[in-house]
RNA sequence: GUGGUCGUAGCUCAACGGCAGAGCUCUCGGUUGUGGUCCGAGCGGUUGUGGGUUCGAAUCCCAUCGACCACCCCA
């Protein structure tokens, strides 16, 4: 009979792909160190759908931004909702915030999140549809040692996880009172200069001015190094608050840059942002976490006005980079000893012993589906085991079991119920 | 979304118009119920997918999907 093709084959969809058990635990080690650091930072976790409202993301990321207006996933539905994948936390964190009367508890309300974002861009090496991110948001307190903390944290996670060449970049973008007079700064300086742009510039500078100062082109360099910074037209109150978030750092001896250049993607930011980069020889930095204030963001998505503050860990790259870099992370389970199985009566004597060790808090492996002593044997050796208990035939009958020494050869008969003892003995020595 | 490079076994790669291979991994053996080394055998592929050229295609051409890189942007 001619094979037929009879089922297409699969992958995964494009930028996506799966979290495999050799990887499993570099992302617990990001997880828990940051959920239990977290916690000692006095942030609750909160877990938001993955799917929000299209329209949350709309006004509160920015209809501009492009991950709103080029990368959000529409989520079809019988009804004609109007539903979106959540391309960033905050939003959906920020009307939680609101939709459970978090505005009466005592300010200021900390929570922490992570899980799944989706962004419909082009993938490269460290860039996913589905990425995965852990965040911090801080509402209800506009305090400067607020954004203080938040960085604080960020550098404590990544000195606890073992990356130690981040390089963390910040800059104060004003609020709505000061930014139009700067950008309108900007706009001046860089219309003078239009002819000399590189044509990305020139489009820029029609549809997101404060983008010209991220540009990369060797002749726009001259001209982006003499261009208006934000910090030298903030407001009083934006210089202040500015200038106390760097005092704070100071104090706490934690390296930054003030990158007059710095701009974030999103529409919400004002005052402080800051972006956290890994600097790699001969690669041009790439972005690890960012954050920053957004003051206004609860007021535009309809609330009362309310001060907060936050930031998001891009959790694929800091996985990569932890591989990389060969960070040490919990091995699997330290099993002490080997079960081996014979014969439909050792095993059956083997599964009950099992529980009795697990019980006894000795971790027992086994290979339970096994015939074969051989192979039971080869795998107690891989997994390096100090003893292997071996019940057969003869062991069932008479209640005993072998315990043999993996090192030396040297085995010993003792009866079942006396092993965890025995075992125990042993491993005093 | 645009441009470039690349897709062969689970992994790393050969074969570059003439029978699709090796190493590693995995499984099973090397006399009764005993691991590491060694030896042997086996499993595993419609060469990403679909067309085309050709007596003959993994190899050449087109399309498509995916990965990587750059732009764009960001985590």
């Amino acid at each position: 009979m001619p094979k037929k093709k009879l089922q297409k084959e699969f992958q995964s969809p494009k930028g996506m792909r799966d979290l495999l058990p050799q990887d499993a635990a570099f992302w617990d080690k990001v997880i828990n160190v940051g959920q239990e650091l977290a916690q000692d930072y006095g942030f609750q976790k909160i877990e938001t759908p993955l799917i929000e409202d299209a329209e949350l993301f709309i006004r509160g990321t920015g209809e501009t931004t492009d991950i709103v207006s080029k990368q959000m996933y529409f989520v079809k539905t019988a009804g004609n909702a109007n539903l979106a994948l959540r391309p960033e936390g905050t939003p959906g964190v920020a009307r939680a915030y609101m939709e459970n009367g978090m505005a009466s508890l005592a300010q200021p309300i900390k929570l922490f999140y992570y899980g799944p974002m989706f962004r419909h861009e082009q993938p490269q090496a460290g860039r996913w549809r589905q990425l995965y991110q852990f965040g911090l948001e801080i509402f209800g307190d506009g305090s400067a040692v607020l954004d203080a903390q938040t960085i604080q944290f960020c550098f404590h996670l990544f000195r606890q996880l073992g990356l130690k060449k981040v390089n963390i970049q910040i800059n104060s973008l004003g609020c709505p009172q000061c930014r139009p007079a700067y950008r309108r700064a900007l706009l001046d300086y860089y219309r003078h200069r239009k002819e000399k742009l590189c044509p990305d510039c020139k489009r820029r500078l029609k549809e997101n001015p404060l983008r010209l100062l991220d540009c990369k082109e060797e002749k726009c360099q001259p001209i982006k190094t003499q261009a208006p910074a934000s910090v030298d037209h903030l407001c009083d109150d934006c210089r202040k608050h500015f200038k106390e978030v760097l005092e704070f750092l100071d104090e706490l001896e934690i390296p930054y840059f003030l990158n007059s250049a710095l701009v974030r993607g999103l529409d919400y930011y004002t005052k402080t942002i800051f972006e956290v980069f890994w600097d790699e020889e001969g690669a041009s930095p790439m972005a690890l976490a960012g954050g920053g204030r957004y003051d206004n963001l609860i007021k535009d998505l309809g609330g009362k006005p309310t001060p907060a503050v936050g930031m998001a860990f891009g959790l694929d790259r800091i996985v990569d980079l932890m591989k990389k870099e060969q960070v040490k992370v919990a091995q699997g389970p330290n099993f002490k000893v080997f079960l081996v199985q014979l014969g439909a009566a050792g095993r059956k004597k083997c599964l009950k012993l099992f529980e009795k060790l697990h019980q006894a808090g000795i971790l027992a492996a086994e290979s339970m589906s096994r015939d074969s002593i051989k192979a039971q044997m080869k795998s107690a050796d891989r997994l390096g085991v100090k003893f292997a208990l071996i019940l057969g035939q003869q062991e069932a009958l008479d209640n005993t079991v072998i315990i043999r020494d993996m090192q030396s050869g040297v085995q010993e008969t003792v009866p079942q119920d006396k092993v965890v003892d025995e075992l125990k003995k042993r491993f005093k020595k």
